[in-house]
This record gives structure tokens, sequence and C-alpha cells, in this order.
RNA sequence: GGCCCGGUGGUCAAGCGGCUAAGACACCGCCCUUUCACGGCGGUAACACGAGUUCGAUUCUCGUCCGGGUCACCA
């Protein structure tokens, strides 16, 4: 069996986008899935999309996700180079040695021309080159005119190739146009460099978006006109976003964030991107749903991938990030979650294991975490009528007496941690012969300003601390005589 | 519009001629509970439609409809 070989061919032209990192993903998978090698070769062929930095956002991008290139620009291989523009004088000897075997033909219609021919709504190029005589074209070519080479597409019968996961396709060969292969710049167009390289680097098979499906027939016709063997197909089903009218299209930026750097900032983890997005056209044979990169490896197939486009959903990447957080190590909550604290408590150290305990259910995001602890940080000013709750039976009357009950037994605490704050308490309303909820209640909206917190009462004194818990509960006194 | 592809609940999806048509997210209810959450239990909700083939179609074929993709000297 020959080695499986893939490759991811970004073109530096911005964000790394979620649909192309799940192209990565996918062939990284394909190939690893067998034993096969992954290379990355960067597509730079268009000058005048190029954007400064896009090929550190790629190189970051994978290597944050784990896709582990074997061969590439920056670590070199035995195929290189991997970066198309410095493989420039490779293209156009092939073009040329094409229009030789009469498969292509030089083409010196000016851009004018061209679009003219679009403003008529005629469809495509009208081959006006296709048969110019020999000598002419020799003429036209010493008088240093500038030309494109095209693609001679036969004018009759169909062409048909195997996809692995859409099966067989035949298109008519007169919906085909004569593609430009090399460009007036001289530079190769991305199907025309995207053959010859993946030939010259022996991807054996080519995996992307399915919206190259009808594209593909060109690429045949290529291979079989260099008497190149075929590689293997395998087209990907899109992701959709969800349009505001209701329908859907290529996810694209009015849909949310869409590249991987932008999920990022929006307090996704990496590792949830790439589970989510694993399963965004395909599934595993049972129901599992948490992949790490290498259960992904163990577990992926082609024939399991499918044909059908699929939505990007915010939420289920939602749950997917709690799921990760949940599972988390304490020493990696506690990385996350710093940044957070910082911004709440400022370099005063607390107990972090009890702000674990009570952020770590219900949190979706990092993120989130300034928000549901702002409380800590300045006590809001809430209304009498917060201590009202019928479920724990606290009213304006009870209230005053369980916070003066609780300061009484807190002052008198030899030490200021959990278990002690814990214990005191449920001795306490056990003494004062009520449900814990009828202490605790007024305790927490005092401490804590606000009637939503993270953790319970207990939880929100040991973190404030004796002096400032004390002082709130206080304050909720005054308020309530 | 031409061509290509697709069509199981709101979303992701199992299913590959015979099932009360899985599961997950979201949503709703109950329980647990010191609030909210977590967790547990339960619930609402789907084979686009019409013909065939067949003893029998969500599964196969065709048509209709709907959705998407693609029609560059961009990748």
């Amino acid at each position: 069996m020959s080695n499986v070989r893939t490759r991811f061919a970004p073109s530096p032209t911005g964000f790394m986008h979620v649909g192309n990192l799940r192209t990565a993903l996918y062939e990284y998978l394909v190939a690893k899935s067998q034993g096969g090698d992954f290379i990355l070769r960067l597509e730079d062929t268009d000058q005048e999309r190029y954007v400064e930095g896009s090929v550190d956002v790629i190189y970051r991008t994978l290597e944050r996700v784990g896709l582990k290139h074997d061969e590439g620009p920056d670590i070199g291989g035995e195929y290189g180079p991997y970066i198309q523009s410095q493989r420039l004088d490779t293209y156009k000897p092939y073009a040329e040695q094409l229009v030789r075997d009469g498969k292509a033909y030089y083409c010196f219609c000016t851009k004018e021309r061209l679009e003219q021919l679009h403003e008529q709504g005629f469809g495509g190029y009208d081959r006006h080159c296709r048969e110019l005589p020999q000598d002419e074209v020799q003429k036209l070519l010493d008088a240093g005119t500038p030309y494109v080479i095209r693609q001679k597409v036969p004018l009759t019968g169909a062409t048909t190739f195997k996809d692995e996961v859409f099966g067989e396709i035949t298109i008519e060969n007169k919906e085909i146009e004569d593609q430009v292969l090399i460009k007036a710049d001289g530079y190769p167009t991305y199907n025309f460099a995207n053959v010859i390289d993946d030939h010259l680097m022996n991807i054996t098979h080519v995996v992307r978006g399915s919206e190259y499906l009808t594209s593909t027939p060109k690429y045949q016709m290529l291979y079989e006109a260099l008497g190149w063997e075929q590689p293997t197909y395998i087209h990907l089903p899109l992701i959709m976003g969800r349009n505001e009218d209701g329908t859907t299209s290529k996810l694209a930026k009015r849909h949310g964030s869409t590249s991987f750097e932008g999920l990022v900032q929006d307090g996704y983890l990496p590792e949830v991107i790439t589970n989510y997005i694993a399963l965004l056209g395909w599934a595993p044979k049972d129901n599992q749903e948490v992949f790490s990169l290498q259960g992904l490896v163990e577990n992926f197939s082609v024939d399991r991938i499918s044909k059908s486009p699929a939505v990007f959903d915010y939420d289920k990447l939602n749950w997917f990030n709690s799921e990760y957080i949940k599972a988390m190590s304490s020493e990696d909550f506690l990385v996350h979650a710093m940044p957070c604290y910082k911004e709440i408590f400022g370099d005063v150290e607390k107990p972090w294991d009890v702000l674990d305990s009570i952020l770590r259910a219900r949190l979706t995001k990092f993120n989130e975490i300034p928000a549901l602890l702002a409380f800590f940080k300045e006590l809001p000013d809430y209304p009498a009528e917060f201590f009202v709750n019928k479920k724990s039976k606290t009213n304006l009357e009870n209230s005053p007496k369980m916070l003066e009950a609780a300061i009484e037994v807190l002052e008198k605490l030899p030490d200021w941690d959990l278990d002690t704050i814990h214990e005191a308490m449920i001795c306490l309303a056990q003494k004062l012969e009520v449900k814990n909820g009828t202490l605790l209640w007024p305790v927490r909206i005092a401490a804590a300003g606000t009637l939503v917190t993270p953790g319970g009462a207990m939880e929100i004194l040991t973190l404030l601390g004796r002096d400032e818990a004390l002082s709130r509960l206080r304050a909720g006194v005054s308020k309530l005589v």
C-alpha cells in the first residue's frame, strides 16, 4: 500500500476561517488515520490578496490545535520548496508543454474585451484565441503582447470523476470553459499550480470543501493532459451559517465569529473548536462526542463523512466548552481563570479552590468570570426587598434577626475558612431552629447584594474575608432596621 | 438562469428493505438544593411531496418542490 499523503494548502489572505480549519483537520485525519503524512503548502500566487502576518496565523493556529505537519515551509521536506511563490519557475514549462501538445493555447484577449463579453451577458470566455493561426501567435508573441495560457477543453463529450464521499459525478464538457493556467503576470492560477504541486509532491488524497466539486473535472482534464495519475478526491460538506431571514449559506462573517482567532477571542478553547468542527460533517459509529485529537485519529474513517451541509451551531459549541471546562484539571482551570481573578481581586491571594468549586459548574466560557464575580469588588446597591424569599421563608422581619445572629457567631470564629464558616452556620441554623435557607438567604443577600450569585452564602463569606464580610452583613442589618 | 450536489425533529446526527425511527445540543416540566448553576428523571418535536419497484419502503428508481454550491487573469 502506498503511503497516504494529504496537504493543507491555504492562501495567506487573512484569518483562519473555521471552514479552512475543518478542511485542515480532515486532511490531517485522513492521513494520520492511515499512518500517512500531512503536508503544509502555502498558495500565495495572488500577490494582490496577500495579507501581512497571515502566514504566522496559519502556523500559530495549526500548532495551537495540534495539527502537526510532516513537511512544510518552516520544516522543509524532500518535496520543497513548500511556498508556491518560491517555485514559480516550475509551473510555466508544464503549461508550455501543454501548448506544444495542443492541449492549451496562448490567449491575447485583453481584460477589457473579457469585461465586455461579460457585460454582453456572455457566460465565460468565447474562445476567441483558441484557433489563432500559428504564425499570428508567433507574431504577437514576438511583439511582446501580453498573454495568458488557457487550457483547451474538449467541446463535446463529458468528464466523469469519482469522489470518495459524493460518488461518481459527471459534467458535460461544454459546461467547462477554457480556464486560464498561466496569468498575464506569469503566475500560475490556483487551479493549475494546485494540480502541478499535488502531483510533484506526491499527494495521494485531495481533501477540500464541496464548493470545488464542479471544478474538479478541470483538474481531471489537466491530469489527463499531463499524463498523470489522478489523486483520490474527498470533498467535504459545507459548513453553513444561519442568515437573518432564516436561510442558510456558506458560513461567513455576518454569522458571528467564524475565524479560529475570533472564536478563541470569544472564549472558546482551541481543543473545543476542533472537537466541534470534527463533528460537522462526520460522525463516529457510536454516540461519542467528546474527542481528543488522538481520539479522532483513532476513530476517523472517510466512509462516515456526510454529504449534506451542516449548520454551525453556537449553542452546541457553548455546551462543548462548558464540558471541557468541567473536565479540566484544577491546575489548568486556575491558569485559565487567573487573568479574570486579577481583574476582580487584584494581586490579593484568595482560596482558589473555593473559587474553582463555585465557578466551574456554571461557566460556559472563562471570560464570564468577571461579570459573575463583580459583586466581590463592589457591593451593589440593592433594595431591602431582596431579603424577602418565600421558599426560604425569609421576610423583612426575620432577616435582620438572622443577620445579627450570624454576625455574632462569625465575629467569634477562630479561623476564617470555608469549613469553619460552614460548620458555624449549620450549627447556628439548628440552634435557631430554622431551615438552613432561612438563615443563609439573608446572609447571602447581604454579603453579595445581588439575587443570583455563583456559590452560596458560605463561599461568599469565605472569599470576602472577615472584615469585608462582617461589614457587609452589618450594612444589611442597617438597611432593615 | 445553466450546471452540480443535497433533503431524518429548531440544530448536529444514527439508520443503510421489516425499528414503538437512536443519541447529543436547545427548549419545557419535576427532583436535588443556602440563590443560580451542576446533577438526576421525564417531556414536546423529524423521515419534504407524489408516483413507481417490492409481500413490505425513511432506506432503491423517477418526477416535483425546497435548500445549497458553482459559473474570474480569487483562492
